[in-house]
DNA sequence: TCAAGGTGCTAATACGAATTATCGAGCGGC
DNA sequence: GCCGCTCGATAATTCGTATTAGCACCTTGA
C-alpha cells in the first residue's frame, strides 16, 4: 500500500525512533495511516517468537479457577490478579487445560502452553515440590501466591503474614487472661499451616506459656469437642474456619457458651464451604491485595526491575469478632 | 543427542503416523526416550506461527472478568466457559489488557491479542454493534454469549431463551387469574431486553388483553410504584430483579401485600446487587449451561465441524416462588 | 542386472514479526 | 572530484515448529 519494507512497517507500528533508526516523519506518517486504514494488528504469536515477550501472564491453579467447591476462597485473589493486570495492560492465560495426574493438576506435562504467557502466577495451598523446583532452576518467572519454602533456590512469593497475624491473635487471647490455649489443625505440610503454627508457638513460648497442638485430621467435631474440654483449653486457636464453625455449633448445641464458655479464634478465610453467620475474632487474608501484588512482583521480575522485592508478606487484616471473652474463673 | 532432524523430532513429537509419513519404531523410540529425559516441550509459540491453532479460546467480557460491581452476575456463564474448557483440553486466554474507549472495553485496539487464540467467546450484556460487524465480515471465529441480532450476518450466540420464559411467567400469572400485566423495564435496547419484552407481549396477545409498559429509566422505585397502582396493575412482570426488589420493598414499607395486593414476577437472576431474600416467582438464566454450551459451538466452529448449530437457545428454568397470587376482587 | 516399488528420513520452506548490518542518496568541505 | 558524513530505508536473518517434496537406500521380481 504505502511502498515500504515488512521492516519499515515494523518499526512505525512499534514507535521506534532511537539513535539506531530513523523514519521520515512523513513516511511514518503514511504508514500509521495505512494502518489505521486497514485496521492491521500485529500478529500476537509471531511477535512474541520475535520479541520474546507478549505481555500475557498465566495463571495456574491447582484447583478450578472458577470454583464452586473450595467456597470461592480463590475468588478474590483473581480479583486482586484481573485487576493489577487490567492496570498494567496485561491478557490472562488461565492454564485451565493443565490435565489431573496423580490427583491434582500438573503445570509440566506435553503440551503445555505456560511458555507462551511471559510468565505465571500460581495459586494453590501446596505446590508440587518438584514442579516448583523445576520452575526455579529452569528460570522461568513465576510469582507464588502464599510463602513457599525454598525449592531448589529461593521462590518468588507474595504471601500472607501468618506468623505475625497469628501471634497477634494469640497475645489477644492471653490479653484477656487466657492461659490454656491450643491450636486447632494441621500445623504443618502446606507453609501455611507451617506458618500459622510458628506464630502460635511463638506468642506462647514469649509469654511463657504452653503450646498445645490438636491435631485435626481424620477427627470429628465432637472429638475435638471433647478433647478441648478435656484439656481444661479455654481458647481454641482454629487453622481452618469451617472447624470452628462446627465446633462452635456443637458447643452451642451442648448447651456451652461461645464465648463465655470457650473462645475460638479463626486463623482465617473459609477454604471449604462453611457458614459465615458467626462472627469469629481472628484475621482475614489480604487476598485480593495479594492478587494484586504477585502480579507487581511478576511484571517486576519480568522487567528485571531490581526495585522490585520478590518475596513479599502482606499483613493480615484483624478481626474484632465476638467470639473471645475472658475466661471464667475456674473454682 | 539421538542424531536425527529437527523434522523427525516434530514428527515423533505429534505421533505422525500416517500414510505420508514413516518412522522406525527404533528410531521413533530413541526419540521419546530423549524428550522424556530432557523434559523437551514444543515451544507453544512456534507451534502456533507454524499450524494456526493452539486450543486457546479468548474471553472477552465487557466488564471485568472477576466483578465486584456487578453482584457476580457472570460468574456462573464462566464456571461453565471453564468446566467446558477444561474438559476439551482448551486454555483460556482472558482478554483484561483491553482498554476502555468511550465508557467502554474494546475488542479492536492496536494491541490485540485475540488472534493469540484460536477462537473467542463474547460476554456482555450488549455487544458493540460494529465491533461485532467486524467480527463477522473478518470471519473471526467466536461466539457470543446472549442472543444477538444480525450483524452484517448472522451471529453465532447460545443465548436464554427469554421469549418463551417470559411468556410461560405470563401464563402463569393469567392462570392465576390477572388481567392487568404490566411490563416493568427498558424493553428494548440490548437483545435480552427486548426479547423479555417480546415474550410479554405474545403471551397478552395470544390471551387478548392488553400489554401494558412501564419505562424505568430514570424512575424512582416509588414513582414506579405509584405508576402500577395508579394504573390499577396487579401483577408486575419486571425485567431487572433489583428493580423488583426495590419495588416490593417499598410495597411492604407502605403496608401492601406481596403478593397479596401485588403479584411482582422476576425476568432472570439480578445483574446488579440485589438482596436475593425474596422468593421471586419467574424464572432463572441458564448461565453455567450457556457458558459450557458456547465453548462447545466455539470448538465446533474452529473444527468446521457440520453438526454444530451455531445459534442456540437454552430454556430457562421456572421458579415457582412467592410473589405471584391471585388478584383481589376488587369491588 | 536393472527397473519398480517401498521404506526411513531429511532439506527446505512457511508462519509473521523484530532486529541489525548495510546500502544508496544527498550534501559539504577541501 | 573524491572523501566522509548524515539521513532513510531495506535485505537478510532470527525466533522454533509443522509440513512436504524428495533423496538415498533396500528389496523384489523378471
Amino acid at each position: 500500500m504505502t511502498g515500504v519494507s515488512q521492516a519499515t512497517v515494523s518499526l512505525v507500528l512499534n514507535g521506534r525512533d532511537d539513535g539506531n533508526v530513523r523514519i521520515a516523519p512523513e513516511t511514518r506518517a503514511r504508514v500509521l495511516h495505512a494502518i489505521r486504514t486497514t485496521g492491521y494488528v500485529a500478529d500476537p504469536v509471531a511477535r512474541r517468537l520475535a520479541a520474546r515477550h507478549n505481555r500475557i501472564l498465566g495463571v495456574f491453579t491447582y484447583e478450578p479457577v472458577f470454583p464452586t467447591g473450595t467456597g470461592d476462597f480463590y475468588h478474590p485473589f483473581l480479583v486482586g490478579i484481573e485487576e493489577c493486570a487490567e492496570r498494567l495492560g496485561c491478557d490472562l492465560l488461565l492454564l485451565t487445560s493443565a490435565p489431573v495426574a496423580g490427583g491434582r493438576r500438573r503445570i509440566f506435562h506435553d503440551d503445555n502452553r505456560l511458555r507462551l504467557a511471559d510468565g505465571c502466577v500460581l495459586l494453590g495451598r501446596s505446590l508440587d515440590h518438584d514442579e516448583l523446583t523445576r520452575l526455579v532452576t529452569e528460570g522461568q518467572p513465576f510469582v507464588s501466591v502464599g510463602r513457599r519454602d525454598d525449592a531448589g533456590g529461593p521462590v518468588p512469593y507474595v504471601g500472607a503474614d501468618y506468623p505475625t497475624a497469628t501471634a497477634a491473635v494469640v497475645r489477644r487471647a492471653l490479653a484477656a487472661g487466657h492461659t490454656a490455649l491450643a491450636y486447632l489443625g494441621q500445623g504443618s505440610g502446606p507453609e501455611s499451616h507451617a506458618d500459622r503454627m510458628r506464630g502460635f508457638r511463638a506468642a506462647l513460648d514469649e509469654a511463657g506459656r504452653t503450646p498445645r497442638h490438636l491435631p485435626t485430621t481424620d477427627r470429628s467435631p465432637a472429638e475435638l469437642l471433647d478433647a478441648l474440654l478435656a484439656a481444661g483449653v479455654t481458647a481454641a486457636v482454629v487453622e481452618e474456619y469451617a472447624d470452628g464453625v462446627a465446633i462452635a455449633q456443637l458447643a452451642r448445641e451442648r448447651g456451652l457458651d461461645i464465648p463465655g464458655d470457650l473462645s475460638i479464634l479463626a486463623l482465617g478465610d473459609p477454604t471449604r464451604p462453611a457458614s459465615t453467620d458467626i462472627d469469629f475474632t481472628g484475621f482475614r487474608i489480604p487476598r485480593r491485595e495479594m492478587g494484586w501484588q504477585s502480579v507487581e512482583v511478576l511484571t517486576g521480575l519480568l522487567e528485571a526491575d531490581p526495585e522490585t522485592v520478590p518475596q513479599r508478606l502482606v499483613p493480615c487484616q484483624p478481626v474484632d469478632g465476638a467470639t473471645l471473652a475472658p475466661p471464667k474463673v475456674t473454682p
